[in-house]
DNA sequence: GCCAGATAGTCTCACCTGCAACTATTCTAA
DNA sequence: TTAGAATAGTTGCAGGTGAGACTATCTGGC
């Protein structure tokens, strides 16, 4: 895995002539991935989404669909369906089923029927699933903590805030309340 | 798609009897989602994505890994091998395999070999991929700016900063020459 | 009451992607 | 020199995921 040096595997990438020069884009057309932020956004996301995976994947062997939904009834204190979770975690409807439906066979989620609307089910934790879930969530705020440590508590509001505006920008702010309103997912 | 309003589906959120209320976690032992730095950023990466993928897909017909290998080509002056490009945005080389195929089948990009060393192929964009990239690029960076609107001049330095400090506790920051000496992608 | 349209949830299908095996080539060290 | 390890790139396979069809149910207008 290591490798000696840098130097040994950069050789492959010094300049080959090119005869086309006159069509190679100029600096102000280029575009620099490492100063992109959609690109770094990306990667920044699913690098940490991986670093936390270590605790719910190989801990509990739950993915990220399964976590979300145990996340959204956790938190939560009432029942809510499935179409909730999913508007809440932004996960197409049909992931959210499949995940509700592995929790339900592991015993960790129960539902209800909803007897006001029969097409819907009421999800909630079982017991089993409200212990996994307190002892989830601090190995994952401990996570959380570890990645942002290099920020400062000032930088790290400042984040928030930041994320924050952006998100508003999208649309992607909602509350609980309006999460249920939302559709497609 | 435009519901009534909120309050007509928040019905379903009520709250439902439970009587496990002993078992329901306590509030410093919960995780608001919203609120969870990792899934902010899986959420927001995943919404700037889509917000891009409109120009690259719809108009070009590119995925995600076929438009991180002609910005990388693009962005570089030199021919460089696809081990490179897959080093440097961080996508796996099978995936980078694909993306190059499809890119050659389209001529967008071309490859050479490479005498020193037979095991590999310099790659790089052909007349026609660089009008492609010189008439996509801006539309990308456009894109970037509308989203990043939302901040002003200074904070948006802010965000580039904190977002890099993080990368760096992540050893997620490489340079060109760096990623040369990536393994495993 | 009844029908058209909307909604919750499930399922199939197609696609994408990572893993790992594989080939060809190069490097390393005896 | 040469065998074994390492590397570049390709491909088969399996698992995950979104789109959209489908069923059951609900809602609203007539």
């Amino acid at each position: 895995m290591a490798k000696p040096s840098p130097a040994a595997s950069r050789q492959q990438a010094k300049p080959v002539e090119d005869d086309r020069n006159a069509a190679v884009p100029q600096d102000d057309e280029r575009l620099d991935l490492f100063k992109f932020a959609p690109f770094r956004l990306n990667r920044l996301a699913a690098e940490v989404s991986a670093a936390l995976a270590v605790e719910y994947r190989e801990r509990y062997g739950l993915d990220i669909p399964e976590w979300r939904v145990l996340a959204t009834l956790g938190f939560r204190r009432e029942a809510c369906s499935a179409q909730y979770v999913a508007a809440c975690t932004r996960t197409h409807k049909s992931t959210i089923s499949r995940a509700v439906t592995s929790l339900l066979e592991r015993r960790l989620i129960e539902r209800v029927e909803n007897t006001e609307d029969r097409r819907e089910f009421r999800l909630r934790l079982t017991r089993k699933g409200k212990t996994l879930y307190e002892e989830l969530i601090p190995r994952l705020q401990q996570r959380e903590r570890e990645i942002m440590a290099c920020l400062s508590a000032d930088e790290r509001r400042t984040f928030d805030r930041l994320i924050g505006k952006i998100e508003a920008s999208l649309d992607l702010i909602q509350t609980s309340e309006e999460a249920d309103a939302k559709q497609a997912y």
